[in-house]
This record gives C-alpha cells, sequence and structure tokens, in this order.
DNA sequence: ACCTGAACACCGTTCAAGT
DNA sequence: ACCTGAACACCGTTCAAGT
C-alpha cells in the first residue's frame, strides 16, 4: 500500500529519535520508508516543511494532558514549562529542532496561548500576559538548548531537574513582582 | 602571500554577515580567500572547529568596552545582557551560530564569569552567583534566537529593544528576590 | 495517486603530490 | 609551510516517465 503523509512524518521521527537531526537526511528517510527520496515530494514540498511538521507534532506532545484543576498561577506556569522542557529531551536535539521552524506552526501558538491564559486568569493585563509568556518561553528554549547540546551528556538528570526548577522560580518571581504586582 | 588562520577566520567572519551562516561552506569560503576548499583544512581541521574560533571571535566582542564604574549590580547584569543581545544581533545568523559551538570556548567562559562576578560582588554565594548567571544567560539566548529567526523582520527594532528591556527586568527582578533578598 | 530513474548543483573531507 | 587536483561519500531538489 502507497505511503500516506502521516507516514512519512512517523517515519521522520523515528529516524530523529534513533540517529539525530543531522542524520535526518531525505535519503535516509526515504530508504527506511522504502522509496526513492524523491518521493518524499509528492508528500510535503521541502524538507523544512516536514520538519516544521515534526517541530509541531513534538510541540502537541506538551498540550495532551489536561491541566490539573486547582492549580494557582505559579504551579500552572511551572506545570507548563516543565513539561515544555521534558518534551524536548524526550526527543533527540528536540530543542534543536524546535528552534529551527519559519513560522510558528498551530501547536506552538496553542501552547503559547495557555501560557497567557495562565498570566490573564491571574490578573494580568494582554501586555502583562504576552511579557510573562515570552519570558517563559524565551528562558525554558534558551536554557533546554544549551542543555541538551552540552550538558545532558555530563551531568546527572536529577541535577539539571532541579537547576531548571530553580532558575525556572527565579523568572515566575519576577513575573510576580514585575506584572502581577 | 600566504593565507594565515586569521584571513581565514576574517573571511569567514565577512561571508557570515553578508551571506549567512547556510552560505557559509567551505567552497564558498575558499573561493572567497582564493585558494581550494582543501586548502583551509591545514588552517582549521574542520569546520566546525572553525566555527567554533568564530562564535569565540563574535563573544570576544561583547568583552571589550570595559565596565563603566558606578553602576549598581542591577545595571551591570543589564549592560552586560544588552551587550550580549546587540553583538548577536549585529552578525546575521548571530544567535544561531553562538547556539552551535561544541564546548564553551575561552571567551563564552570569560562572559559568563563576568555575569558571576557581577552577582557575587552583589552578595550571591557561588551556587547562588551561578544560577544567575545561567537563567539570564539562558534567557538571552533564547530570546535573541526567536528574534534573530522570526521577528527582526516583522518588528521594527525600537519595539525589540523595548520588550527586551521589560522581560530582562522580570528576570532580574527575580534574581533579587530568590537569590539575593 | 504515488513512485522511479536519473540527473543537477551542490556539500565536508582526505591526501598524494606539487612548490 | 602552504596549496592543488582529484577523488570519496554524501546532500536537497526536480521532473519526465512509469504504473
Amino acid at each position: 500500500m502507497p505511503l500516506r503523509q502521516a507516514d512519512v512524518l512517523q517515519g521522520a521521527m523515528e529516524l530523529l529519535d534513533e540517529d539525530g537531526l543531522d542524520e535526518l537526511t531525505t535519503r535516509r528517510l526515504a530508504q527506511r520508508l522504502g522509496v526513492r527520496a524523491g518521493a518524499l515530494y509528492w508528500h510535503y514540498p521541502s524538507k523544512a516543511a516536514l520538519l516544521d511538521a515534526l517541530a509541531d507534532r513534538i510541540i502537541g506532545e506538551m498540550l495532551t494532558q489536561p491541566p490539573a484543576d486547582g492549580q494557582d498561577w505559579p504551579d500552572r506556569l511551572r506545570d507548563l514549562a516543565t513539561r515544555a522542557r521534558t518534551t524536548m529531551l524526550a526527543h533527540r536535539d528536540g530543542a534543536r529542532l524546535l528552534a529551527s521552524f519559519t513560522a510558528p506552526p498551530p501547536n506552538a501558538l496553542a501552547f503559547f496561548g495557555s501560557l497567557t491564559d495562565t498570566l490573564r486568569s491571574a490578573g494580568a493585563d494582554d501586555r502583562a500576559a504576552h511579557l510573562g509568556a515570552d519570558v517563559v518561553t524565551s528562558f525554558v528554549n534558551g536554557y533546554t538548548l544549551e542543555e541538551q547540546a552540552r550538558q545532558a551528556a555530563v551531568l546527572p538528570l536529577e541535577q539539571r531537574d532541579a537547576t531548571f526548577r530553580l532558575e525556572l522560580d527565579i523568572v515566575i518571581a519576577g513575573i510576580r513582582v514585575q506584572l502581577l504586582g
């Protein structure tokens, strides 16, 4: 039976997890799927489009669990930020892939929206909610990119978890003081 | 006269600024320098090593001006963070290049050291100084990477400057509350 | 509708050989 | 000491032609 777009995406995900972003070439992906490289261009217009779709699928994994209720806004921000980091770490080169998309795909907007919603429900206006969501996003992406590229091989996970938590609490404390004072 | 390592690095810098990281190939660089691609391997053992050296040269630009005296620690942090962002923005794909080195080169360690020094002089112990420097670094890198990849083309600089400043002040307020309280 | 075959215009890297 | 020439093993992409 012929390949479908979902099969191509699934194969790309597996190849990423097994061999990393640098080994995720159109030729190696085609070989794994049992076709020639040119065939991929029937399903996606370019490799960049395929990587965008892959990034969006990974971001989608951050959105699966519904928010626990009874969380106050700092717990909710911690939950979202932790989920973002954990999901990126769960895929080889995840942070680097997510830094590479051209325009923010749908799930990226949805995830950002859950950050701004959290802050608005805590009393922030639109501008403050956007600033707070943005500073959390920049911090988590910058931290995880560095962590996955250079620290994951040398520091144990519990230690990195603890450091992330402490630095995240610095950002959240800053949001409280500057935006929700 | 023959090429020297510094000439290769200079050519790489110019090619980066003119055409961007994706166009900075060994073959195009060699052509600009009037040699064949293989000749570069006499000066650098690999393209990765050349990019590391280029990243370190750019980070070095953040360290040129001595610290203004009479600054308190928040002003000094703001100065360092702003200098980091400005320097990355001054080179095409600067943030992406600086996210790509394998091990932190000398100037990266020196820059991080000036952040920790600032926090220690404000009364932080070693652990707190490290956490504070790290959260600033992660935020600035994450922010500028996103900015240079997707916002620089669509938002005016003054607006991006203002947003960066506001978000940086969130991080600094968090450091004050969590680490220097 | 989906894919092959074959090509095009590239990459980074190596290394004997030249000067 | 520094570089050429030529090769090796790759890339992403296009597209007529096949089924």
